[in-house]
DNA sequence: TTTAAGTACCTCGCCTTCCTATGCTGAAAT
DNA sequence: ATTTCAGCATAGGAAGGCGAGGTACTTAAA
């Protein structure tokens, strides 16, 4: 992953957005969608650029859908952030679908050099 | 990979579906749409179901951009199939979308797993 | 001090791409 | 005779990502 080009993935990230944000939420206990955004790009070393017209939509439907927990929280200079938490079921949905996206990459691999006949 | 269960990819294909066309046609040499879909069903084990109302666009989309090259041909009880074969620039993509899926997935799970720090 | 840049959220409308459904032709099988 | 398979095609709708725009406040630079 030597010369990644930011910026060029067509559509790669389609389908996979709220997985991604599901397991960032959970690992990291408790964050807010500036912070997925800059820490998505950065554990990908610049490479996966969710933009903010993506995922704030995608959070809002994350909790719409139960499987995360919001609540505004108040800095101390005013400012306020959206904290979300996963629940329970949203812990289901995550381990489910890292299980997919697995045999999903798997699957891939597996058209692009099939294993014997 | 051993309870792939089919058909719930909500959008995983997604800005693959040409990747893994091209890099079939480009492998088995010449071949056709029909055939693909089976191929790619075969080969991921049955996890990868492309629809014949994405791949034939896709198909007719890749040799308008130049990628493939079709062909009609006729068989001799009078069926016709269109074989396409990649040409020059089709293969200069091709190698240019697999270094993008390698470092899309690699991307993806340093967002799961993250190295060091 | 004005300006720029960063933090933090939101939303609308376009675009792309996929899937469903449907249709067609002819061959093979039952 | 009817179903199934081979083989291609398209139109309509849904979903998600993205660009562009907006709000509001803070910090850094000029």
């Amino acid at each position: 992953m030597e010369n990644m080009q930011a910026g060029y993935l067509p559509d790669l990230l389609r389908g996979n957005t709220d997985i991604l944000l599901l397991s960032l939420i959970d690992e990291m206990g408790s964050t807010y969608g500036y912070q997925m955004i800059k820490e998505i790009e950065k554990r990908s070393r610049g490479f996966l650029q969710c933009k903010e017209g993506t995922i704030y939509p995608a959070l809002r439907k994350l909790e719409n859908d139960g499987l995360t927990k919001g609540e505004w929280r108040e800095l101390p200079n005013g400012q306020r952030r959206r904290y979300y938490q996963v629940t329970t079921s949203g812990q289901t949905m995550l381990a489910k679908k890292l299980a997919i996206w697995q045999d999903f990459t798997t699957a891939v691999n597996l058209v692009f050099k099939p294993v014997n006949t």
